[in-house]
RNA sequence: CGCGAGGUAGAGCAGUGGUAGCUCGUCGGGCUCAUAACCCGAAGGUCGCAGGUUCGAGUCCUGCCCUCGCUACCA
């Protein structure tokens, strides 16, 4: 049994404001495990902050035209609100712009360097003359060396799928100047994960290969079996934490590499609020160190971190990462850029008091095996079908019955019969049975174990009909619906961590004293509401959801859509000058799709027949993901015949259809007189 | 043959060798204290496909198919 609990959420990155998806992957189950295990009287430290570094920070300052400060500032309080609103109860939200986080983060990378954990090494990168500045990943594109495309990324070519460095790019492009860089050699410290292969190995692949999720140690174990490789930890950029050592001049600490730091610098600030030490939390062997991630942070949280931890050496290691997978919406995966999302914010307003109606479906619908899906009618279902028919219906029947029958005095349990006994013997098992669940981080499995008790007080009821007895047998009715207020006072306390706004209004409607009550005294039942206590008026604790409410939000989501296609009207810069020479070069003929078929195995690649008049031809394009095959035959295209055969997936193309292609990436069929062909689309 | 996770009733999920289960939805019935809520019953499954191991396979092995992620400013 652990002496105290370090529980940690990923910090959010405040280049936005969040949405369900955060909420359902991390903050909902850390706030519900870290509220289980204060019910339990645990020593529980629940820490939280902003992630403030960045490339895309400084890239998205830039966008707008304002200073990151600026951008981190607004973020982070939109953040804050939300967290705080929804009832996600940290004990500590710092930000990694604090001075506490820079000196943290400094000292521990200075630490490594006088341990000489980290190799130097110098590379020749693409610099941007103009904005004076390196040009990492995605802020260069070029043209692909292997396939041509025209616009791959500096880390990668969408168009073939190769991983690319940006080295390698043919005529590369800076996306901030739009100007040509040239290559500069520069020098990054590197931490060589590779040192720690056999630490990786003992500590997860060994030590965790039962308790961790499979995803979360599948993952671990994919990167381990690859190899793995020195990962450089400092970056070139104006806009992050300065690399605290001789000859770090103008250079920042990677992201990843301040951002957990952030937990650590989180706590010695809270540690510092309250007076008291931080270091047991995270160096004492008694502390269990838990992380909440989303799926995408598996490897810095198991990896990374830990070495980073591990090489400094003192700290403590994880007990376990419960990574969630990911949530999308009405079908589609959750974008902030189209704004496909449901923003937290926004919902606060729209849905007024009602953040435990989301914290439930959340967890009743978590991802936590493998993406889920959140749709507006499955809201209003679980709202409508369970929260109010099933938890808040056998509350009311309750509380009304009592004011009823005896003005709101709970009445004396006779003789129980063994019907009665046999009702709060199930009660008494759940505290065990919920708690278990949350322990081993099954917060759906919980939340249905909750609801159990629900569905027990609503069969009690019917089962024994105090309303009919009431008539006949009244002395009877006085032991029933004792027995039904233990239940509802059950459900006072074990709602608590899933339900917590609930969990305040049913202790106050019927009066109890949240404290006096823990968690385990509802596994005897008998003693939670004493004969003869004053219960409060029955109000509703949950309001039932209207259709038209859910076709405000499904349209809301149309809208965005809607506007997103504006957006994708926006014209593609032009390409330089070009000469007749080249462009009569180009054999191009009208064709028309015969076949078409998916090739097996590949997202995007759709294999066509198309007949030229003469002859027919075999043309592989990638073009899957956004048109039917079936939707294809017939369609009359523009072809250009004489590019070289390319071989792909063993399919040997002989030509390349002309289609347009939007900002959104979506090919559309080029006809300058169909609606879909906007002014200024891109042809090729 | 890149790697990882998932594929079980209309939907969402549980079930790691021994009679296929839970919640929601659907249909039928009961009740009327309650937010037309609650309670009972029924229908509904070739457990992705094909082989194999076993007395016995949703569960173990092999091959294949599909979805998602690793790969977009997203957890």
């Amino acid at each position: 049994m652990p002496k105290r609990y370090t529980v940690t959420a990923a910090l959010p990155y405040t280049n936005g404001p969040i949405h369900i998806g955060h909420l359902a992957g991390v903050y909902v189950p850390a706030d519900i495990y870290t509220r289980y295990l204060r019910c339990q009287g645990k020593d529980v430290l629940f820490i939280c902050g902003s992630d403030e570094h960045g490339v895309a920070i400084s890239l998205k300052a830039k966008k707008e035209g304002k200073t990151p400060q600026e951008i981190i500032d607004k973020y982070d309080l939109i953040i804050r609100d939300s967290f705080e609103k929804f009832g996600i109860a940290f004990d500590n939200y710092s930000r990694t712009s604090r001075e506490i986080h820079y000196e943290t983060a400094q000292e521990i990378f200075k630490n490594l360097e006088a341990k000489s954990v980290f190799e130097l090494k110098e590379s020749e990168q693409l610099f941007d003359e103009e904005a004076q500045q390196f040009l990492a990943d995605r802020f260069v594109t070029g043209t692909c060396p292997i396939c041509s495309h025209p616009e791959a990324y500096g880390d990668q070519c969408e168009s073939c799928g190769s991983s690319l460095n940006a080295t390698e790019l043919i005529d590369p492009k800076s996306t901030i100047s739009g100007g040509k860089p040239a290559l500069k050699s520069t020098k990054h410290w590197y931490l060589p994960l590779n040192r720690y292969e056999d630490f990786i190995k003992n500590w997860i692949l060994e030590g965790h290969k039962k308790d961790w999720k499979p995803n979360v140690y599948g993952q671990v174990k994919s990167w381990v079996d690859n190899g793995l490789q020195p990962r450089a930890v400092t970056r070139d950029l104006d806009w992050g934490i300065p690399v605290p050592v001789i000859g770090g001049e103008g250079k920042v600490l990677y992201v990843w590499f301040d951002a957990p730091i952030g937990y650590i610098s989180s706590t010695k600030e809270w540690a510092q609020q309250n007076g008291t030490d931080w270091e047991p939390y995270w160096k004492d062997k008694e502390t269990q160190l838990v992380h909440f991630i989303g799926k995408d942070n598996i490897v810095f949280h198991c990896i990374i971190f830990p070495i980073i931890l591990h090489a400094n050496g003192h700290y403590i290691l994880p007990e376990n990462v419960p990574a969630n997978e990911f949530l999308n919406l009405e079908g589609q995966k959750i974008s902030t850029s189209k704004n496909w999302a449901v923003w937290l914010h926004e919902y606060l307003e729209e849905f007024p008091d009602q953040q435990d109606v989301l914290r439930y479906v959340l967890t009743a619908n978590a991802p936590e095996t493998k993406d889920n899906d959140f749709t507006w009618d499955e809201f209003q279902a679980r709202n409508n079908n369970e929260l109010v028919a099933i938890f808040g219906n056998f509350i009311n029947r309750v509380v009304v019955l009592t004011h009823k029958y005896y003005d709101g005095k709970v009445p004396k349990s006779e003789n129980l019969t063994d019907f009665d006994k046999a009702v709060l013997e199930e009660m008494a098992l759940l505290p065990q049975k919920i708690g278990q669940a949350i322990e081993q981080y099954r917060f759906r499995e919980a939340s249905q174990t909750l609801m159990q008790l629900a569905r027990l007080g609503n069969k009690y009821l019917a089962d024994s009909e105090p309303w009919k007895l009431i008539k006949t047998d009244p002395q009877r009715v006085t032991t029933i619906m004792h027995t039904a207020l233990q239940i509802a006072a059950g459900l006072s306390i074990l709602c608590e961590p899933i339900l917590p706004f609930t969990a305040e209004k049913l202790t106050k409607m019927l009066c109890l004293n949240s404290k006096k009550l823990s968690w385990d005294s509802v596994s005897d039942a008998s003693t939670l509401i004493n004969a003869g206590h004053q219960i409060g008026e029955a109000y509703l604790l949950f309001q039932k959801i209207e259709d038209e409410q859910m076709e405000q939000q499904r349209k809301k989501l149309e809208v965005s859509v809607a506007e997103n296609k504006i957006e994708s009207l926006k014209v593609a810069p032009l390409k330089p000058k070009t000469t007749y020479e080249n462009f009569s070069s180009l054999d191009l003929k009208v064709a028309t799709i015969i076949a078409a078929e998916k090739v097996s195995k590949t997202k995007k690649l759709m294999q066509l027949t198309v007949d030229l008049g003469e002859e027919n031809r075999t043309v592989v394009s990638g073009i899957a993901q956004d048109f039917n095959p079936n939707d294809l035959i017939g369609k009359k295209v523009t072809l250009l015949t004489n590019l070289h055969p390319r071989t792909l997936k063993g399919i040997e193309s002989n030509g390349m259809i002309l289609l347009g292609e939007n900002t959104e990436g979506n090919f559309v069929f080029v006809n300058p007189e169909n609606k879909d062909a906007k002014t200024g689309l891109s042809i090729h």
